[in-house]
DNA sequence: GACTTACACTAATCTCGGTTAGACTCACCC
DNA sequence: GGGTGAGTCTAACCGAGATTAGTGTAAGTC
């Protein structure tokens, strides 16, 4: 880490709408692929979510959602698109915490916290959906199941930023590149957005700087390097799509294991004592 | 970042039996005390906690709670002393994500994770309370204010966890370094801990450098140099207390707002969703 | 077709912070 | 009182990655 005194950059508008995700489904259909990696959520489960929804949006890709130090309105879900949590310090220097994909919940923490520390900046063009904080409360409270499973959520993502955290303190720029690119792959794979070892990555060079600590110029030496001993190709300007050729090799490389992406069922003791929950009611 | 070839150190037990954090005093104060910043949290809250205790443990410094990859056993309330959670990699090479004080829960997330990505390790002798899983499940079932407590608890975490990322990926060794002392001052501080700006704080350099992603040496040279800049006093070795000697400048150095520790209210609409559900009762 | 914008990519230079190695201090212990 | 160990501190060296300042290219716009 040295100076960065480049500005956060507000508004690289994609002018073009291409649809990032796959295009034209709506939000239930990824939450509940995403859900059932971990507990037995049902359709009947989503479409009481669904039942709660007060509105939903769309922003083109450069948009705020919300701003650090902003208080929280409603509790949304991406449905299409890509996004970033990002904290912007007085000087302008950008960390992107994570990326959002598509049934990521967003603002989650609206329950308990006033405001926001965080900018989330849409970087496609996005559509979500709207809930009113007290309603999530109420369904949360009505059902147990979901309530885990959106613990689930936010449990999930700390891991994740922890994984981020050691990438940032304990790892060389080729490694935390190499490991942030098989973090997505993993993530979008069980929305089924893969297609194979390639996945389509609306992300400039940039954006991967200033999630993994490092600036483009060394973000693209990385990225040449792992093209050139056949990890990757990815040779897209701006990226549009990534194709990982040498999973196991990347995977070696960066020291990726994918525990902390918590791909198991919900442990068995909650289950039972959520189970008792439900039939008492 | 660079290679860090240095194996994190297993045991490197502090022999004398001091006892960090308010000598003497039960768990429920310090957590009480907490808690308290930020719901109408009364003293029945914590003794419906307090009625679930099943056991408590001490440890002594050096010891682990618990292991990466292990399954997590029970939820645990930290009583007396401090510890570490912390990520190591293959390599040997350590991350200490944050440091557990007094009042703070261990192991929060077992309610929906299957198994722990960290190690959670004592520094110095500690004393801790144990809760079944289920009995919490079961608890904040009945008493929503304390399921928001809980959650509050992550997230304010979540949030801490997100102001070290900037640190590890956006700021200077100076900066991580002060940023932490005043971060650590601040949560000591709403736990009656803090004496003026002088607080004890039973770390090693080391320690503090695997926190923020630097070696000793460099820490050694950044805490020279902010008490050549009178910021600081921090003489003993090993540390066993820390004087912020000016604060606001050290403040003005490190680019830290206090935003993120959410030494707030809970907001409005949450509080009154959560005394609905009370009256439901 | 000229102008603009956004991004990828390259090369040269510089610096922060890692590495190594060892001295110093204090506490404990046989 | 000498030995051991844990931690602090200093100094000399060096390399990963930041910085700066470009060039190249594709696509949109007037």
């Amino acid at each position: 880490m040295q100076k960065f005194e480049h500005k956060a950059k507000k508004f690289h508008v994609n002018a073009d709408p291409i649809r990032y995700g796959q295009t034209g489904v709506a939000v239930t259909p990824l939450l509940f692929r995403k859900l059932s990696v971990f507990a037995q959520i049902t359709q009947e489960h989503i479409a009481q979510l669904s039942a709660i929804e007060y509105g939903h949006g769309t922003l083109p890709a450069g948009a705020d959602l919300i701003r650090a130090g902003q208080q929280y309105g409603s509790i949304m879900l991406l449905n299409k698109g890509w996004a970033i949590r990002c904290l912007v310090r007085g000087n302008g220097r950008r960390q992107v915490a994570n990326f959002i994909l598509p049934g990521d919940f967003m603002c989650l923490n609206a329950i308990v916290l006033d405001h926001s520390d965080y900018d989330i900046t849409a970087i496609t063009p996005i559509s979500y959906s709207q809930f009113r904080i007290e309603d999530v409360i109420k369904l949360i409270e009505r059902q147990p199941i979901l309530c885990a499973a959106i613990l689930w959520c936010t449990s999930r993502e700390e891991a994740i930023l922890l994984e981020h955290l050691v990438s940032l303190g304990r790892r060389s720029a080729f490694e935390r590149v190499a490991h942030l690119l098989i973090e997505l792959w993993n993530r979008l794979k069980i929305l089924g957005l893969t297609d194979g070892g390639s996945f389509e990555m609306p992300l400039t060079q940039e954006l991967i700087g200033d999630c993994v600590g490092l600036t483009s110029v060394h973000v693209n030496r990385m990225m040449r390097a792992m093209e050139a001993k056949g990890l990757i190709v990815c040779k897209y300007k701006p990226i549009q799509r990534c194709q990982i050729t040498n999973l196991p090799g990347l995977e070696e490389i960066a020291g990726f294991e994918d525990g902390y992406l918590h791909f198991r069922q919900m442990p068995q003791r909650s289950r039972r004592a959520l189970r008792e929950l439900d039939r008492a009611e």
